[in-house]
Parts: structure tokens; C-alpha cells; sequence
DNA sequence: AATGTGCCTATTTTT
DNA sequence: TAGGCACATT
């Protein structure tokens, strides 16, 4: 094993007597303990990487670790690893195993925007907010495992009845077009392993070790998964933070921690208290400020590292001038210090406050990354691309048929999908199929019926040929004969089409490229669509600043972080102060400053846009809790124009001149 | 009956 | 700011 674990970090990694949770606090070399305890099992237990599975909760975490695990064995000794999160290891299972769960092994994955267009399909009324609401109860308690029946009954107020309502009609619609929410990725495969055990058995002979990280954000379904794959014989090793806990919203329950320790008395806790990561002020700051939370565990991080610079808090007018100084503020300090774009990170509690930095970064040329987001795929021309995509995998996803028969238009609107819907709905057939049914022909017209069977014939095609052709190849095929471009440089301005051609070329090359690393077809690139992240890509080399929500950063690190917004509304948000889901934001907060390592800069704004009127701000209650490590707006902090911001550049570069620094 | 235009509002966090 | 929706237009 390699030198430079501490004691606690070598306990964790190699105690296999049983079931086993670390604790560790942030910064305290979580990652590290799985990676080496993954390196451990394969190297000196003889484990074959192929019976070995970590589980993370993004992504981006999933490809981290994998890297890291791939450098630590080296020569291509990872192979077969599973290194992934609960919904894409679901999705594996649920694929395998399509037949006991009543599906097609080509079922559609569907996000949120899909799955609250069939809530507002099936309740009839289409207020689009209504339905998200609704969509939201019922997730709940599929993260819970309640199902329809059970929700009828234990409906406590008018939306949680109406949830009720269409909560059953809502899941058949689901298997009615073969698809999947992200919440059947964990169900799906806890019901197949409850109630098949043969299935369940040859899953726990294949999958014999497992290792979760960040296990304090399960919630009860993933954690049922958790049990039924780890089997009695517990076989897993867990790693989490209380701390850290920020999912709540999405039914994580710290509760789990305290579960597992109920369910598997043998349980082997660790705690990981030493911090690797901050300079001292920054850790105190965190555990000052955490220490307003009701601890479920006792734990004390410390840290060998210096003081380090103060925490800097700096109030600005608005968030214009916010963004503005926090691009200014960067662009001076790595001047000064020589450091790299890629050391500052932006993080911030609501995606929507990234254009404002985006905007003042590109203003002062400064190049940035944004991480995490899955909003490129919501993006109305990806969204686009992906239906065509879906439709030819699953011929059976209505909502896929009916977004790429009206985009770009061809001719079928509303009342032809209508005539065609109420068909197929008669026929208990998928839109696909009902357009080339015999009987169809007396519900359409001629010009209607040609329309849908070109189409038709045209995804048919494609299918066809998607099984020996390049996935690059066809994707340009698919652009071409929609004259996708032509239809977007007609359909809004030319800066706009633009842009969102740029996004489709991005869109097509990057899919194009997968598919010839991983050596797969457009269909089979299809299947993991909804869960893959286009920031996998390349953005870890990539030098610039890194903007991220809050929840996207945890699990990072970076040498200067910049949190901003940090206002009583923003964060804690107000609708966790109407909540009275205080903990949570802090804890969200408590991870924004541990993710620094040598400095931290917290700024807010005096004056912010809400709707149509101007709010007056203060500073977040937060920012006092972190006690006295910090030095509040000094007036030379206070906001500065553009032309005072160079001008203050300007004397920087020329004391360093004078100084003889290299520029 | 399909498509284009312009206004209006809603913005927490992710798989 | 951008997407969604009601209404006007072809």
C-alpha cells in the first residue's frame, strides 16, 4: 500500500471483516480511501476488478474516480471496474434484466421536463407549474417506494390528493411508451431484486464488493439497493459526511447513516478527521459555522496546514457589479501571484446566477468552464436532436414521436396528431405503429397520412442503417435530410440560430467521437443519453475559471473560491427560510468554503431583481456564524467601476515592474 | 389546419 | 432571458 496514509485512512482501507463507513470529514482524503481501497482488493486480495463496484453520485465524480483508480493500477489492470452512479449502474441492471420489469431492453430514459409534460397530459389541466408540482410528490414517494395504491391513502393535503390521483395513470403512461423516470432507474431494480431471487443472487455474485461514496446524500430507495446488492453478508464500504448533506430535497435522508448502523450492528465506523485541503482560517470558519447545526455524529476536523490568508466577505451594489468585481478580482490576482485560470472557481447556490459571471469573464476575456448543469441537454435544439434519437430506439415513446414529427416543421400540427392520437389510443398501439396501420387511413386524410408515413419511413430508415453505420455519419445524415439548419436560421434571428447550430455541431461531433472510442452505434449511444454529461468531455484540462452550483462542487477542490450571492434569499434560499430548512443551507454553505484551499472570498449584493421590482439585500446570517476568522469589506473593497478596476490593474503591474517580477 | 408573432412570466439545488 | 402560450396570419 502506498506511504502517505494516516492511520484511520489505512484502517478504512483495508478492514474487510464486514460492512464498514467511514466518516470523513471534508478534505479529508475520502476519494483517496476508495481509490486505494479499490487498488487494495484487486492487488492484494485477489479480487477481479469485474466483481468490484464504486458508486458515486455524479458523473462527474464517477469519471474522477475512475481516472484516479485507472492511475493507481496502471496497465490497463482496471478493466471490468464499475465505477459509476446508482442511476447508470440502474440502468444496467434494468437493461439486463428488461423482461422481468415488463420493459424492452430499448426503453427511453426520461427527464424532468418529459416526465411533467405526461403529468400535465394525464391531469387534464395543463398549468405547467401545477404539474411540476405534482410530478414532485409523486417522485417523493417513489424515492420513498411508495407505491400509487399506498399514496391514495396516506395523501395528506389537496395537492398531495391530486398527485394521488394521477400518480397510477402517470406510471402506465410510462410503460405505455416503454420509458423510464429517473426514479424507476433505482425502483425498477430494487422491486426486480425483492422479488426475484435467482436475479438477485447472480447480481450479488457478479457485483461482491461495493464502495459508496458520498453515502449521506442516499436516499431510501438507493439505500434498499444498497441492502438487497450488499446482501448479509455486507460486503460494502460507505463513505459520507453528515456534514455534507445537501439532497435532502430529492429525499435523501441522513436518517440512512443512523440505519445502517440499525440494520448491520456489526457495522465498523471510522471517522477521518484530518484535513488536508484548507489553510486553518478557512477550516475554522467552517466548523464555526457548522457548529450551529445539531450534530448527528461527533467529529473534529483539523488541520496541520498554516492560517493561511483571511477570509475576505465584500458587499457589492448589485449583480452586475458583483460579477464585475469578482472578474476584476481574479484577473488582478493571478497576475499578482502568477497563478492559472483553472485555480479560482466561482461557485454559486442557483444556475441561473452563472450569466451574469459568464457575461463580466467574457467582457475581461478570462476564459471559464462551467461544470455541472445538465442544462445543455435541455437546450431546445439538443432536445430536438435527441427526440429523432429516442424515436428510433424506442418506436414506443410517444413524446419522442411527437416532438420529431413538428420539428423542423413538415407539415403535421395539432389536429393530425390528434386524429392519430385518438387512434392509436383506441388501438392501444404507439403513434409509430398506428401510423402505419391499415385502419388509420379512416381517420387521417390523404395529405395527413402521407405526411406521417414519410416520416415514418424516413426514422425507419435511419434505424436501419444506424445498426452498421458510424453514429457520426448518420447524425450529419439526420441534420441534412431535416434541413435542420435552414429551419433554425428561419425560425429566429441569425445570432440566435447561430449559436444553437454551434450547440448542435458541438452536439453531433462530441456523440460522433463517443461512438468511435467506445465503439458503439448511434442506437447504443442512445441508451445511456439522458445520463451522461457533455462536461465529461474535456473540461478537467481545459485552463479556465470553473463555474459551478454548489451542489455540482462538492466533491472538488480549488485553490481560490469565490462565493457569491451569499445573501439572506439566496442562501440560505427563501424558500428554505419558509421552510424552516435551515440546516440544509448551511451545510450547502459548509461546503462552498471547504472546497478552498488557500483563499476564500464571500460577496453579496445590497440590491437585487425580483420580478419586476428591485429588493434590498443584506448580508446572509452565515457570514456571522463563521466567527472571527474573517475581515468584512474593507472601503477599499467597496464596488469600483470598470475604469477604476484597470486603472487599479495598471499600479499592480507597474509595482510588480518595479519590483523586477516576471510578468 | 399549420405556422408565425409577440407578449408574458418564472426561475433551487440533480440523476 | 428564454421558453411557453394565446392569438393572428397564411
Amino acid at each position: 500500500m502506498s506511504p502517505g496514509l494516516n492511520a484511520p485512512q489505512r484502517e478504512a482501507i483495508r478492514y474487510l471483516n464486514g460492512p464498514c463507513l467511514v466518516l470523513a470529514g471534508a478534505g479529508s482524503g475520502k476519494t483517496r480511501v476508495i481509490t486505494h481501497k479499490i487498488a487494495y482488493l484487486v492487488e492484494d486480495c485477489g479480487f477481479s476488478p469485474a466483481n468490484i463496484a464504486a458508486i458515486t453520485f455524479t458523473n462527474k465524480a464517477a469519471k474522477e474516480m475512475q481516472e484516479r483508480v485507472g492511475g493507481l493500477l496502471g496497465g490497463g489492470k482496471a478493466k471490468g471496474l464499475t465505477v459509476c452512479t446508482f442511476h447508470a449502474l440502474g440502468v444496467r441492471i434494468v437493461r439486463q434484466e428488461a423482461k422481468h420489469c415488463g420493459l424492452k431492453p430499448q426503453f427511453s430514459i426520461l427527464d424532468s421536463s418529459d416526465t411533467t409534460q405526461i403529468v400535465a397530459d394525464v391531469a387534464g389541466d395543463a398549468d405547467k407549474a401545477f404539474a411540476r408540482t405534482l410530478q414532485w410528490q409523486i417522485s417523493s414517494w417513489k424515492n420513498a417506494m411508495i407505491p400509487p395504491e399506498e399514496a391514495v391513502k396516506i395523501a395528506a393535503d389537496d395537492i398531495a390528493a391530486a398527485a394521488a390521483k394521477v400518480y397510477g395513470e402517470y406510471e402506465r403512461t410510462l410503460r405505455a411508451y416503454q420509458a423510464v423516470d429517473f426514479d424507476d432507474l433505482i425502483n425498477l431494480p430494487v422491486r426486480l431484486f425483492a422479488e426475484h431471487d435467482e436475479v438477485r443472487e447472480r447480481w450479488q455474485q457478479r457485483l461482491r464488493y461495493l464502495l459508496i461514496d458520498e453515502y449521506q446524500d442516499t436516499n431510501r430507495a438507493q439505500y434498499t439497493l444498497l441492502r438487497l446488492l450488499a446482501g448479509d453478508r455486507g460486503a460494502f464500504t460507505a463513505v459520507g459526511d453528515d456534514d455534507q448533506a445537501i439532497y435532502a430535497w430529492r429525499g435523501a435522508d441522513v436518517e440512512n447513516l443512523r440505519l445502517l448502523q440499525t440494520d448491520y450492528p456489526k457495522l465498523q465506523v471510522i471517522k477521518l478527521e484530518q484535513n488536508y485541503r484548507s489553510s486553518a482560517r478557512i477550516l475554522g470558519a467552517a466548523n464555526t459555522l457548522i457548529a450551529n447545526n445539531e450534530k448527528l455524529f461527533e467529529k473534529k476536523l483539523w488541520s496541520e496546514h498554516g492560517p493561511g490568508d483571511p477570509i475576505r466577505v465584500v458587499g457589492a451594489r448589485d449583480p452586475e457589479n458583483e460579477a464585475q468585481l469578482v472578474a476584476m478580482r481574479i484577473q488582478a490576482h493571478k497576475f499578482e501571484f502568477g497563478t492559472q485560470f483553472s485555480d479560482y472557481a466561482i461557485l454559486y447556490r442557483g444556475n441561473h446566477q452563472a450569466r451574469l459571471f459568464e457575461q463580466q469573464l467574457r467582457n475581461h476575456k478570462i476564459p471559464y468552464v462551467i461544470s455541472g448543469g445538465q442544462s445543455f441537454f435541455d437546450k431546445a435544439e439538443i432536445r430536438d436532436l435527441i427526440s429523432y434519437l429516442r424515436l428510433m430506439l424506442n418506436p414506443d415513446d410517444d413524446l419522442a414521436f411527437i416532438r420529431a414529427i413538428t420539428t423542423p416543421r413538415r407539415g403535421v400540427g395539432p389536429s393530425t396528431l390528434e386524429a392519430l392520437g385518438a387512434y392509436a389510443g383506441k388501438r392501444h398501439v404507439s403513434l409509430f405503429e398506428a401510423a402505419f396501420e391499415e385502419g388509420v387511413a379512416q381517420h387521417l386524410n390523404a395529405k395527413q397520412l402521407e405526411a406521417v408515413q414519410t416520416f415514418g419511413q424516413f426514422i425507419n430508415r435511419l434505424t436501419f442503417r444506424a445498426e452498421r453505420e458510424p453514429a457520426g455519419r448518420l447524425l450529419e445524415e439526420l441534420l441534412t435530410e431535416t434541413h435542420y439548419e435552414a429551419w433554425l436560421m428561419s425560425s429566429c434571428d441569425t445570432r440566435e440560430a447561430d449559436a444553437k447550430w454551434f450547440n448542435v455541431r458541438d452536439f453531433v461531433e462530441w456523440l460522433g467521437r463517443k461512438g468511435e472510442q467506445d465503439g458503439k452505434n448511434l442506437i447504443e449511444l442512445t441508451q445511456t443519453i439522458n445520463l451522461i454529461s457533455m462536461l465529461d468531455k474535456d473540461d478537467a484540462e481545459f485552463e479556465g475559471v470553473q463555474l459551478a452550483t454548489l451542489h455540482a462542487s462538492k466533491g472538488l477542490e480549488f485553490k481560490h473560491v469565490f462565493l457569491v450571492g451569499v445573501e439572506e434569499g439566496m442562501l440560505p434560499h427563501q424558500s428554505a427560510l419558509d421552510e424552516g430548512n435551515l440546516e440544509e443551507e448551511r451545510r450547502l454553505m459548509y461546503v462552498g468554503i471547504t472546497r478552498a484551499q488557500r483563499s476564500l472570498t464571500i460577496t453579496w449584493c445590497e440590491r437585487r431583481k425580483a420580478g419586476a421590482d428591485v429588493r434590498v439585500c443584506e448580508a446572509s446570517r452565515f457570514i456571522g456564524e463563521m466567527g472571527e476568522g474573517i475581515a468584512m469589506a474593507r472601503k477599499d473593497d467597496a464596488p469600483v467601476s470598470q475604469d477604476e478596476g484597470k486603472a487599479r490593474l495598471a499600479n499592480i503591474k507597474a509595482l510588480l515592474a518595479a519590483k523586477g517580477a516576471p510578468g
